[in-house]
DNA sequence: ACACGGGATGTTTGCGTAAACATCGTCTGC
DNA sequence: GCAGACGATGTTTACGCAAACATCCCGTGT
């Protein structure tokens, strides 16, 4: 060999190269059969203990590593399930990856990332064609947009599935938080205050959770007999909501407002500090997620607080049953919200 | 069978159940050998045209698709990279994730997430265990733990690792932000603004990033020959943040903060607030990630900004060629940093 | 004492793919 | 017109593992 520095890599006989040893291996260095190898890595209670230790022992000194590539080929089943997402992820989404991350491994299941890098259709349509030749037994979609109703987009038949924030509930499995409930609770808390309207600034028009929010609001201020301000759409970035800050902000009868998400709502505080709007004295504000940071937003965020944890744990759950039983189920699981009140929201002066 | 619904199911001849079609089906359908088929399956040319337009319609009739177990238990290689982080994981370490997932799909790697609930020494064992089972040609690890240095963490022989923000330059692959660079800029920028010294809140001492961009604005003030005010540490959240800003506003002499991260520095300016310390003109606030919300903050935060995208990028490039060339470098690779100055910071009031 | 049962262990086989090698037919150059 | 070459395609094989089946051995009941 030219190449040789360690001495340890004395190349021999068999120059199996990169490959670790394998079940055979170990077999003849523990003087058993593969097979027994197999059983003892497995786990199977049918194999003596005194066969056991020796095997574990050759594994040891061998470095013994399963392949996992021939065990997915002998079973037929990778344990690793796919997660479909957007590049650049948003915190609620970052969240739910998380919690489904940490609800994989305890179920012994490793998570492959899928990311799309735009939204466009064309791009998903690719991350799904990419999927096919992954090696997953099932699917979680975190893809917050219409582009999923495409016909020709298609998941590989039998492919077990399941879908966060959709609308898709009568095709697939579907988890989600309660949008519509943490929107009303937002809206129904500014009303309660004795704000005679709740301004609104949606998400893109493309999120079905945005959506939700919207026709939550609106249901809500009609179910009061409040009237309906006109909807101002931003894009969840902080600095969408900066901008129709600017516009509300310059309104003197705007004394509520309800950002569909935190970013926005920072936002618009920023905006209202600068045109010299007091906040919660001047205009109210009210966000949407409770991330880590509203609660130290200036002031303290009011805000809805979604469980990314449970709708991630949720969807595994899903998953792994709809996987592990082979049953194609469809509906939607909600998961509650709750309004977590601090300073940001208060009366309007002229109630006080 | 007594289990049928669907009648498309009629469990013919070959009830090869849930397993889809290999390329011996897809080769009777074409007629063709398999081989012929797997040479079109890669993308080979040594196919006549017509023959590999046969087997693709082939292919799209069965809706074949390839079993990645076995090309990997053939190959020897899964095209797969493993990521272990924290659960809980931040803003930056999210961004990494986000640059890497992007740059292995781009090389036709998918990304393999193995989650650590807990950053103890057990914990990151076991996930390296976890991971010798899984299906991955290299890891990249982003923990930024002294835990890494335990002599009983070993990763598997001959499996390429790159790490994010560590000091194990001398063993592995390092791709890390130039953390010393970025305290350094924040500090000078403080002090160039007439400070006559800088407090700093600390990121934790487990941290090895936090670590060095506390020497470095320690360094930074005894070169101006500034004093060096007592260290505050937080552990990254806002909340700690805003508890050592309530410590910090109560001193007068205090005019120039530079907490460690965003979220920290968001903490202070909200504690700072409280305690009537207008920013900047009685107390200059910098920051450090460059977070997409920092922007928006009250006032929007002067902060030093991480390439966290050239970072993930850079750990699969190395990565890659470590897998591809088998060659086992070890060394670290800085990524700059640069101040992006905006709101919060300003000379102090008695050299206004 | 002997048949039987059951646990421990071994042997055979095939999962789907791609490398290595084999074969076949056609085209080129002289 | 024929040897040689080369491109297209087929055949064989092995990757590492675990299910299915086979075998062996020892203890137990009658």
């Amino acid at each position: 060999m030219t190449i040789s520095s360690t001495g340890q890599n004395i190349d021999a006989p068999t120059r199996r190269a990169s490959r670790g040893p394998s079940m055979a291996d170990v077999a003849r260095e523990a003087g058993v059969s593969s097979q027994t190898v197999s059983r003892v890595s497995n786990g199977q209670n049918n194999v003596d203990a005194a066969t056991r230790d020796r095997v574990i022992a050759a594994m040891q000194l061998l470095g013994y590593r399963p392949n996992s590539a021939a065990r997915a080929l002998k079973t037929g089943r990778f344990r690793s399930i796919g997660v479909i997402m957007f590049t650049l992820s948003t915190f609620g989404n970052m969240r739910t990856l998380d919690a489904i991350a940490t609800a994989s491994a305890q179920a012994g299941y490793s998570i492959t990332l899928i990311p799309v890098a735009l939204p466009t259709q064309g791009e998903v349509a690719g991350a799904f064609s990419r999927l096919s030749e992954q090696a997953v037994d099932g699917i979680v979609i975190i893809i917050e947009a219409h582009i999923l109703d495409r016909a020709d987009i298609t998941l590989p038949d039998g492919m077990p599935v399941v879908i966060v924030d959709s609308d898709a509930g009568s095709r697939y499995t579907v988890v989600d938080a309660d949008q519509a409930q943490g929107a009303r609770l937002a809206t129904e808390h500014l009303l309660k205050l004795g704000h005679r309207s709740v301004w609104h600034i949606a998400g893109p028009r493309s999120s079905f959770s945005a959506i939700r929010r919207t026709e939550s609001w609106r249901t809500t201020l009609n179910d009061a007999g409040a009237p309906t301000p006109e909807i101002l759409y931003g894009d969840w970035s902080a600095e969408s909501g900066y901008q129709h800050g600017l516009t509300l902000g310059a309104q003197p009868d705007v004394t509520a407002i309800f950002a569909a998400n935190d970013q926005m709502a920072l936002g618009v505080m920023r905006a209202l500090h600068e045109l010299g709007r007091p906040v919660p004295r001047s205009v109210s504000v009210v966000g949407f997620d409770d991330t880590e940071e509203s609660s130290s937003f200036w002031p303290p965020l009011t805000t809805v607080h979604q469980d990314f944890s449970e709708v991630g744990r949720l969807c595994i759950t899903a998953l792994l049953h709809e996987i592990e039983t082979t049953a194609h189920e469809t509906g939607t699981t909600i998961v509650p919200t709750r309004l977590v009140v601090r300073e940001s929201t208060a009366p309007p002066a002229s109630v006080r």
